[in-house]
RNA sequence: GGCUCAGUAGUUCAGUGGUUUAGAACGCAUCUCUCAUGAGGAUGAGGUCGGGGGUUCAAUUCCCCCCUGAGCCA
């Protein structure tokens, strides 16, 4: 029977500015779910990216008196660093000024065109560029761009359009499955229901950075437009996708634009679309001026990835969390030091003094393994790690009630050495280099299939300290 | 402005399609084991479930209004 595939995708991330919290939170949650279904013994296919044409960076390049060229070649570095150390399982990292990506975004654009989904047509309007987008005159608050504060400029040119209107009705009936969690397929629900789809401009004249339009070389394509075909681009085979991850600020895009794209380019439409919700730092939106941006690169330099991660991914999935430094040192102390290190650190010293006697493992009763995966399934990752951190709590109670190192009991040893198989393999796709320290140090694998089956019984030592306690207020 | 969501212990959040003592974690207090990373375990204090009205024998849970915060608006 052949294996089946799954195939993962974050969002393409702008190489405008370094990279925050907030990209190493959607990178790890699409990590999670590459590595779960990786577990699971299916084909894995996980891309991520940068998205390199947006006018935003030559803007940047600009400022920086360096060639757009050089900015996102050395921006993008970036992004593949912070990927390295948060272990990222990618299995490609596109940039969207690859030639493969241009001549693919070049094709899908002609497509749509010879099928005369596109035309020549004329755009007057206000055009913010920190959005990359027009914005209609009721969205200006004091003639500003809302989100950016900054006044629009006014632009009438030659455009091309997608007939993106044409497709209303298809998307519409097409998003009541794909977009997860419900608040935000209702969002767009209630958009498409309630407003009118207008067709979509799909060129910018007069730019000197961008992929070139292929049926009219005055123009570039829209940054937009090319950046959701990444998605083709670096598929490998293994298209449609079974999930894009993104966050919610760009929903609209993904929800309506690109299924409207794929169905003009008569493409096969992605299973799920995951939007996420937004990391506030000590409760106010991560932002550049307030200056209060964590990097995350340092985050993990300072305290290692899997308790960057395992603090990440400890924040809701669908809604927005607070996050902080702080927050991280709870977790690592409390959570991964006290409890899941304490408890390994105990049990393989208990372990290698006493050896351990295969068992009937009553205590694996206490794991709530079904609801364990229908967490994951629902990709509320938050709850299926508190699910097993609970487990782990009774496994540190079962240690105070039968006080293995009065009886020196093997067969207790021996259900909670087989406990602490199970929580490794659960706990890999969130903690992974843990999770194969501990799979070291009891000399098992990780493998799905073994959660059920009895623990092969061999030496066990005692292992480094897994997790090093951080002083407040470092 | 339109639409949507949220407001529950000091903090972060669960939860309830109306019924007897509203849950967890962290923090705090007391006790305790000693295998272990001064970790673990037990107990306890802490909430008029945003405010006001309504429906009902009964509302934190349903309905209406208000306040506050957040989000989306191509």
């Amino acid at each position: 029977m052949a294996k089946k595939k799954f195939y993962v995708t974050t969002a393409i991330d702008y190489v405008n500015g370094r990279p925050h919290i907030g990209h190493a939170f959607e990178k790890v949650i699409a990590d999670v779910l590459a590595r779960w279904n990786k577990l699971l013994g299916k084909k894995v296919w996980f891309l991520t990216g940068t998205d390199e044409n947006a006018q935003k960076n030559a803007q940047a390049a600009k400022k920086e008196g360096i060639s757009p060229r050089e900015l996102v070649d050395r921006n993008s570095k970036i992004f593949i660093e912070l990927c390295k150390k948060l272990d990222i399982s990618h299995d490609r990292f596109i940039r969207t000024t690859e030639s493969v990506h241009v001549k693919k975004s070049q094709e899908i654009f002609k497509k749509v065109y010879d099928k005369g989904e596109i035309y020549k047509g004329k755009y007057e309007g206000h055009y913010c560029v920190g959005c990359e987008s027009f914005i209609t005159e009721k969205d200006l608050v004091d003639g500003k761009c809302p989100e950016h504060d900054k006044e629009p400029e006014w632009i009438s040119e030659d455009a091309y359009f997608f007939k993106l209107s044409k497709y209303k009705d298809e998307i519409l009936n097409f998003v009541k499955t794909y977009i997860v969690p419900e608040s935000r397929r209702n969002e767009i629900i209630s958009r498409l229901e309630n407003d009118e789809l207008k067709d979509l401009c799909v060129s910018r004249i007069n730019l000197d950075w961008g992929i070139d339009n292929p049926i009219d070389d005055e123009f570039k394509i829209y940054v937009w437009f090319d950046a959701l075909i990444n998605y083709l681009t670096g598929e490998n085979g293994y298209w449609p996708a079974d999930v894009h991850v993104i966050g919610k600020g760009i929903n609209w895009f993904h929800s309506v634009i690109w299924p409207g794209m794929l169905m003009s380019a008569g493409i096969e439409l992605p299973e799920t679309l995951l939007v996420h919700g937004y990391l506030n730092l000590k409760g106010s939106k991560i932002s550049k001026s307030l200056g209060n941006t964590i990097d995350p690169i340092e985050l993990v330099d300072r305290y290692g990835s899997d308790s960057v991660r395992y603090s990440l991914l400890r924040c809701s999935v669908f809604e927005d969390s607070d996050y902080s430094e702080e927050i991280l040192i709870n977790r690592n102390n409390n959570e991964l030091a006290n409890k899941l290190g304490n408890l390994v650190s105990r049990v393989s010293g208990l372990a290698e003094k006493n050896g351990i006697e295969r068992t009937h493992n009553g205590l694996l009763g206490k794991l709530k393994l079904k609801l364990i995966e229908k967490y994951i399934d629902n990709y509320e990752l938050d709850k299926a790690l508190n699910e097993i951190f609970t487990f782990i709590d009774k496994c540190n109670e079962y240690v105070q009630e039968k006080k293995p190192w009065e009886t020196k009991d093997k067969k207790v040893l021996y259900e909670l050495v087989d406990c602490i198989k199970v929580i490794a393999i659960l706990l890999w796709p969130f903690i992974p280099s843990t999770s194969e320290k501990i799979s070291r140090q009891f000399d098992f694998g990780i493998d799905y299939e073994k959660i059920g089956r009895p623990l092969d019984i061999k030496q066990i030592r005692k292992g480094e300290i897994l997790f090093r306690k951080v002083e407040n207020g470092k």
